[in-house]
DNA sequence: TCATAGTTTTGCATGATACGCAATATATAT
DNA sequence: ATATATATTGCGTATCATGCAAAACTATGA
């Protein structure tokens, strides 16, 4: 049925109503304005007649999501606004967004992937999406990883405030000393601090974190860090497997863990 | 024709679109309640024909203010509602300002530090900090904080007009009667409401709020607020941790705490 | 001081459209 | 399987949102 006749005007879509349609378009120009306006200038920002948009202003004012300033004054958002928004961000719960959308990245990916998130002992998994060809691993759910030899814990460092890493940072450190091969694959230089300085440096610029099959004999893994407003990285997600291309940035699999990061970040900002 | 028979219902004010008011309406219930619901559910709450709720949700969906969960699912607030409460904050300048200086708090404090706005459930987190000193921290943004238990809350309850906080000082002294741990540290008195009052007092007198590790075992909070020019709190800081210096008001951290809001406070004037 | 030009706000008649009812489709429980 | 509850969709009619244009208002000029 979607037909052909649709095209006089695109119908906003079905089952709605019109004028409410066109209150919340003036109510998203005005949120996306740099600031407070008046009544013509927004009127000419969404092209509607002025008395129109005045009259839907004075319903968003009644209900608090629109203020004017002054006697007769600019709108802009209100405290309502903000209220709703601040309800929005609380009921949304990242772990459970991101677990949501796990299932489809297993599909696409074909590979086993996992949620972790910051805990007091570092990333710890937190969701686990088994794919049609398991992995044989020791690790589930509560699982913790290091951060310097596994992709999961290489995201996290290359995002997160270095105060928040430093302790475990230190720790690693002392556990490589003995056990070279844990850090085999960092980038070389001279001492080992420069050595950790690249790794991050090099993590943040490809967005992807990346191990081969060294920390766990033929186990690879590709994560990639799912950020908030600041810039930290609150969750991470991962793909392990035995397939190479997981340790290839530049493979199918890893673009695609890329791109489902970079995505639900841009979810979480604004 | 104005006039005489509004009495029926107050007309929801002048100018404005009944339609339209009575959808914001929907939307602000759909916000206050505690999540997700169905549209039956909604409709019952604002005494409504189902059909109009749903018609009215089917162009809030198409907004993106709400969302519906699964196949035949229920209604939630959506991303674009978010998006709106986050242009309503980036609009207040305190926020902004006070944002950019928490790292510095941070810093100086080595605790985790919170910035709290008044919304229309309570204070509600909207920016936050982590030190590296690791706290269990269920709460990120959007959360918020009783105005009695919390230091948060507390600071707020001291520098809000009494109408603003009435409704939910209500509620929670309801809450307190049957779980009085809640309000344990308060100071002694003869009815609840003179203790009430007495924190009030000493709170504005000592311009922080504390609680010890007895709401949260453990968890010690130190909050002072940022007054504008009437003296009633725009926002409220909050710096929190397990450290037993949190709860004593005259330790070098509430200090600090404590000049950090008056330096903003007098920051913001016109 | 008044006048001019830019606003925002408000009557009002009319035609578009939102409303409520009731039928259908879909899911959940027994 | 039937039954119950819920979500969704047509449809006719009365309501109400619309656009026009006049009014109130504010700001800036002489």
């Amino acid at each position: 049925m979607s037909d052909a006749q649709d095209t006089k005007l695109s119908h906003e879509a079905s089952g709605g109503i019109q004028s409410l349609d066109a209150a919340l378009r003036v109510l998203q120009h005005l949120a996306t304005l740099p600031g407070a306006v008046g009544v013509s200038e927004l009127a000419r920002a969404c092209d509607m007649p002025v008395s129109k948009v005045h009259r839907y202003l004075a319903s968003f004012v009644h209900a608090g999501l629109v203020q004017q300033n002054g006697r007769s004054g600019t709108y802009d958002l209100g405290l309502a606004a903000q209220s709703l928004g601040l309800s929005a961000l609380a009921r949304r719960d990242i772990v459970n967004t991101v677990s949501d959308e796990l299932v489809e990245l297993t599909r696409e990916t074909g590979c086993t992937t996992l949620l972790s998130v910051w805990a007091d002992l570092g990333p710890t998994v937190v969701r686990w999406q088994r794919a049609p060809a398991p992995v044989i691993t020791s690790f589930g759910l509560g699982t913790t990883f290091p951060l310097l030899s596994s992709a999961t814990g290489r995201a996290f460092f290359a995002h997160s405030p270095p105060e928040l890493v430093s302790p475990l940072i230190a720790r690693e450190k002392r556990r490589a000393k003995q056990n070279p091969l844990l850090i085999e694959d960092l980038p070389s230089a001279h001492t080992m601090d420069e050595r950790i300085d690249i790794l991050r440096q090099k993590t943040r610029e490809a967005q992807v974190a990346i191990v081969d099959g060294r920390f766990i004999p033929g186990l690879r893994a590709c994560a990639a860090p799912i950020l908030n407003w600041q810039g930290e990285a609150d969750v991470v997600v991962t793909a392990i497997g035995t397939d190479p291309a997981l340790s290839d940035p530049r493979s199918e699999t890893a673009q695609k863990v890329l791109e489902f990061s970079r995505r639900l970040s841009s979810e979480q900002q604004s």
